[in-house]
DNA sequence: TGACGTCAAGATCCG
DNA sequence: CGGATCTTGACGTCA
């Protein structure tokens, strides 16, 4: 069995500096990746207390998921909104600012030294352009403390929030104008790390850079809210009002481009694939090569920074990259190999041998020919024969040291979800455990518990 | 009033 | 007691 190692120290020969082309990047969740969980709480606990702890814990986490990110060549990040609960609201009255001030600067030194682009992007309860005074009141709040949080980390201008419209209530022009009004209720600093994005139902990529005219805010472009909004994914394509239809994804990426001004930084885009089977602008489990490289091949000379939205997030960024990237050390492709290898063996041991091969043979190995396989691999319906044999593969892991009695849990389990009275969450809820008992980090580094 | 997105935290139940 | 499973929350819009 290889050895891999995934720690952030040795993993990758990582590019010590982000790409001469645009950055990729993921939102907010490190999949699979131990010691990166943002934790949370309820209201009804939220005493100062809990809120330090949660803090300290999630500026940890955040550090951490920096040095993932660097390590693998991952120069673009959004940061959760959830790592500082309530913060904005009189439900978290600490100055969270001061109080993590080194954590904050040992954060941000990282992320500036290495070139990271970070951003935030709070969520759709954020309306700032709502008829309701005290919901522009709170969206001011936010917005705030989100400008707030990055200018702690010391990150400059081009490190953005991002930003809907919000509403329409019955009358979009009416609403965009408020959008306008409100914006000026924002700090000059809060102002100008504003971006607003298309959103897939009520304003378009042109309603965004209408108000871009008015207001100056750079346009996000995000591909498939543009497409919904056309209708793409509802059967029929109806009749747009902006005539966007008839524009392909490079001309109106060349139109928000002229959006983003040099304090503002590189453009950036929203790159998502529609989830097949699911509601219209439901994100794909994990991005599609093929279509990915088809969209890029479109755009390469115009290198945007290109934040995916995608359920797997990390997984699909470190994909992009090592997809775009013309030599990457075959380290790096080996290393997702060994987070993917019982995932995939577990769906598919065809693609597993084929995957073996690739790897023994003499040649670099291309990341497209891995992803090919690993993504057909993944997709396949579980199979319980399949996953028993993967399953007894991790256990080989353990069968040497385990207890009597956890050799007996596992085996009940494992029993039980043979002849249908238990699931395969229960068997690998098993193995995790002990994995994270006995230490095993090759195993905990392992995709196979995120599946 | 409840769906909408989202998913961990908390509550409860079970062996 | 640990572990599995169910419920709730937290925000604003809109039907």
């Amino acid at each position: 069995m290889p050895r891999i190692r995934t720690d952030n120290k040795t993993a990758a020969n990582a590019p010590g500096k982000p790409p001469a082309g645009g950055r990729i990047g993921y939102a907010c969740v490190t999949v699979g990746v131990p010691a990166t969980e943002i934790r949370t709480c309820t209201e009804k606990f939220a005493t100062s207390e809990k809120l330090r702890e949660i803090i300290a814990h999630n500026l940890d986490a955040l550090y951490n998921q920096c040095a993932y990110n660097i390590a693998r060549g991952i120069y673009l990040f959004r940061i959760s909104s959830d790592i500082i609960p309530f913060a904005g609201t009189p439900v978290n009255t600490l100055d969270w600012a001061l109080l993590f001030e080194d954590p904050f600067r040992r954060i941000g030194e990282k992320i500036r030294a290495s070139g990271m682009r970070v951003s935030m992007h709070p969520g759709q309860y954020t309306v700032l352009n709502s008829p309701d005074p005290r919901v522009v009141t709170n969206a001011v709040a936010d917005l705030k403390w989100h400008g707030r949080f990055l200018d702690a980390l010391g990150v400059n201008g081009e490190n953005k929030i991002i930003l809907h419209v919000g509403g329409a209530y019955g009358d979009k022009s009416t609403a965009m104008h408020r959008f306008c009004q409100n914006f000026r209720l924002l700090s000059p600093e809060t102002r100008a790390r504003i971006v607003i994005e298309n959103d897939e139902r009520l304003f378009s990529v042109a309603d965004v850079l209408s108000l871009h005219g008015e207001i100056g805010v750079p346009v996000v472009y995000d591909n498939l809210h543009r497409e919904v909004y056309e209708g793409r994914f509802a059967g029929s394509t109806p009749e747009d009002p902006t005539g966007n239809h008839a524009e392909t994804h490079r001309e109106l990426i060349l139109r928000c481009r002229k959006t983003w001004t040099e304090k503002d930084g590189r453009q950036k885009i929203h790159y998502a694939q529609q989830s097949p089977g699911k509601r219209p602008g439901a994100h794909s489990e994990t991005v599609r090569s093929a279509e990915f490289l088809s969209f890029y091949d479109t755009i390469r000379d115009l290198a945007p920074d290109i934040m995916l939205e995608v359920k797997d997030k990390n997984l699909s960024a470190v994909k992009c990259v090592l997809l775009l990237e013309e030599n990457p050390a075959s380290t790096r492709l080996e290393e997702e190999w060994a987070r993917y290898k019982y995932r995939i063996m577990e769906k598919a041991p065809e693609n597993y041998a084929e995957i073996r091969k690739l790897f023994s043979g003499s040649k670099v190995v291309r990341p497209t020919d891995f992803y090919a396989l690993a993504e057909e691999a993944i997709a396949r319906e579980e199979d319980p024969g399949k996953a028993e044999n993967a399953a007894l593969h991790v256990w080989g892991y353990f069968s040497g040291k385990a207890t009597e009695s956890e050799k007996k849990a596992f085996f009940r389990r494992l029993d039980a979800y043979r002849d249908g009275r238990g699931s395969l969450f229960a068997v690998k809820g098993h193995l995790l455990r002990l994995s994270e008992r006995y230490g095993e980090k090759y195993l905990l580094n392992s995709l196979y518990f995120y599946s």
